[in-house]
This record gives C-alpha cells, sequence and structure tokens, in this order.
DNA sequence: CCTATCATGTAATCCGTTACATGATTAT
DNA sequence: ATAATCATGTAACGGATTACATGATAGG
C-alpha cells in the first residue's frame, strides 16, 4: 500500500491525539489542516482502516454503547511519519482555480472577477479572524500554514480586484 | 453525466482546435491551461469519448492510415460551454500544498523551507521566460491565468524565505 | 411533541493515476 | 545499427466524491 497525503493527515493527526475516532479526525480536520487540505468524512472512515490493515495503526473498539472504532498509531505508522516528515519534497502545487479556468477559456472579466473578488475577501476575513485566536500557539507548524493561506487568499483579491478594474480591450471573436 | 472540470477543459480546448485527436490535446494541455491545471493524457483519451456518447461531441475517424479519433464540439458541446463560461463560480481553490502538509506536521522549518524556496524560484523563472513570448497575445485570458501564476510564485518565495531566514524558536516537544 | 441539526456510518459510482504496450523518428 | 525519445494508445486499480441512511439531542 502506498500512503497518500490523506494517509498522512490522518498518522498526523492521530499522532496529536494519541486515539482518535473517525468521528473525531472529522472535527480535527475540520478546524485545522482542513483549511488548505481538505479530507471528505468518508474518507475518514476508509482511510484508517487501510492504515490498519497495512500495519501503521492499531484498532480497538469502544467497549459500551457504540463499539466505535478508536485508532492509534502503531510503531510502524510513528515511523512512518517520522520518515515523511523529515524528507523535504519538491512537489509543487498547482492553482486548479476553478474562476482561472473560465477565465482561461473566455469568461467576462469583469463578471467573474466581482464575484471572486467578493468570494476572496469573505475567506480572507475567515483567516483572519482565526488568527487573532491562534496567535501564540504553539507548536508553530499550524500558525504558519493559516499564515500562507492568509497571503495566497490577499493575492488573490489583488488579483482578481485588478482584472475588475482594468479596463478591458475590446475582445476579438475567437 | 457530470461535467467535470476536465471536460470543459476538451470543450474549451476543441472550441479552440475545431477539430483534434486526442494527441493533438495533450499538446494543447501541455502548453497552456496545464500551467495551472494538468491532466494526464490517458484522460484525454477517456474523456472525449465519455463527451462523445453524451452528445457535446462528434467523433470522426481519420480516412487512412492509424485512423486517428478526431473530436469536435456538437452545437450541444458549444451550449454547455457557453452556459460554464457565462456562470461566475464561488468556488474556492485549497492550497493542497504537499509543503504546507509537512511543515503543519511539524517538519524541520529551515530544511524544508530552503527546498521549497529553490523549487518554487525555478518554476517562477519558467513562467517569467513564458510571459516574455506571450506578451502580446490575445485573447488575454491565458495571458491573466500566467500572470495569476507568476503571482502565486512569488508569494511562495516570500513565504518559504521568510521561514528559511526566521530564527526558529526552540520547538517544544509535541 | 415535533422538527431540525448533529453524530455516525455505509455503499456505489467514477474519475484520475499508474502501469503497460508498441510503432515511428531521430540521434549517435 | 542501435538506442533513445516521441507518438499514440489501452487496461487496471484504487482513492475520492456523492448519495444514502439512521439514531440521538436540542430547540421551539
Amino acid at each position: 500500500m502506498a500512503l497518500t497525503p490523506t494517509s498522512y493527515i490522518v498518522l498526523g493527526l492521530l499522532e496529536r491525539a494519541g486515539e482518535a475516532t473517525p468521528y473525531d479526525l472529522k472535527q480535527l480536520v475540520a478546524g485545522s489542516v482542513g483549511n488548505f487540505w481538505s479530507v471528505p468524512h468518508s474518507q475518514l472512515y476508509a482511510e484508517p482502516e487501510r492504515l490498519a490493515d497495512a500495519g501503521y495503526l492499531s484498532e480497538r473498539r469502544e467497549p459500551g454503547g457504540r463499539r466505535r472504532r478508536l485508532y492509534s498509531l502503531t510503531q510502524r505508522g510513528r515511523d512512518a511519519l517520522a520518515t515523511w516528515r523529515a524528507e523535504p519534497t519538491r512537489d509543487l502545487p498547482e492553482l486548479r482555480d476553478p474562476g482561472l479556468l473560465k477565465l482561461f477559456f473566455g469568461a467576462d472579466q469583469q463578471a467573474l472577477a466581482a464575484v471572486r473578488r467578493e468570494a476572496h475577501r469573505a475567506k480572507l476575513a475567515e483567516y483572519e479572524a482565526r488568527r487573532q485566536l491562534d496567535a501564540g500557539e504553539r507548536p508553530r507548524g499550524p500558525w504558519h500554514t493559516l499564515d500562507a493561506g492568509i497571503a495566497h487568499e490577499r493575492e488573490w483579491v489583488r488579483f482578481w480586484t485588478a482584472l475588475a478594474d482594468e479596463r478591458p480591450p475590446a475582445e476579438e471573436s475567437r
């Protein structure tokens, strides 16, 4: 089995949580790493099962009640996480922005830019509010990722604002 | 059948090309939209077939030789593309940066930042070189997307440079 | 009491990645 | 000639999205 980014998200969250159910993982993702790398909740049921099959996690059941599954890292899981974390990667992300795709293929610049500027402004405000709360947080990793998110949202706002304000040249026929 | 971003990439490229084989599409993607939204070449065989089945494309075969498949837009395809293009979207992209994921989960700040700064610098240089070539290009859409790419690469360089230069506070144990 | 939302999970589908393959050019 | 790269395509697998489902809790 090859470990995917989703795998490392599960491993990384379990390192912090110690032991967690898929539902716990869902909550943890939502408040943190989900801001820049979301994982649908069904994956948080499937992925720990795969990881447990491959020996990276151990699984036990709640004694009473719903008998929910509780996962935690095995030594193998801890090692895999440490190895991954120690190896920097050169893989770059793509923008994969749906709005950029429309722009590329000839969408109306003004209309598109106006909508997207607002959407990015809203996201930016959300991030900035959160940064207030997390100001002194340790470890610093999560805080820095939030900073990255803010910087890129600002860049998007700049980008779409420039397009919205630009007197568009008469577009020739395609 | 629901149309995905990949679908619209195929539709959009065919609008420009008029008629193209999957291999032609591969070439077209590589030089243009692939910079911010890549599509593996096997998808460029599968997706036109799906689109043709659903009536968005017509298909004919080369008369002689390899009898390759040539796709072109039907009226239905043209309409779908126009509708998509006319409707701005509020869907925002996620960063999904593999390096950010490592940072989030505690990777060594200096080592990671040094590697990633260089990787982004290289990408930035590539984009800037391309911008020289495309300077006066019409339509403007593709040129603007290149600009977006450059802006975000610059932001990444700034971000990782700041992390590389930061005197890291003694990290407490996790 | 009723209804909405949260909590919790499973199933089906399908796109996308990866691997596999082979003929045609070009370079050495 | 031989190797390498380009051109061109197919097949298999698996992760991810989406839809489906149901019990619990809280608000009105």
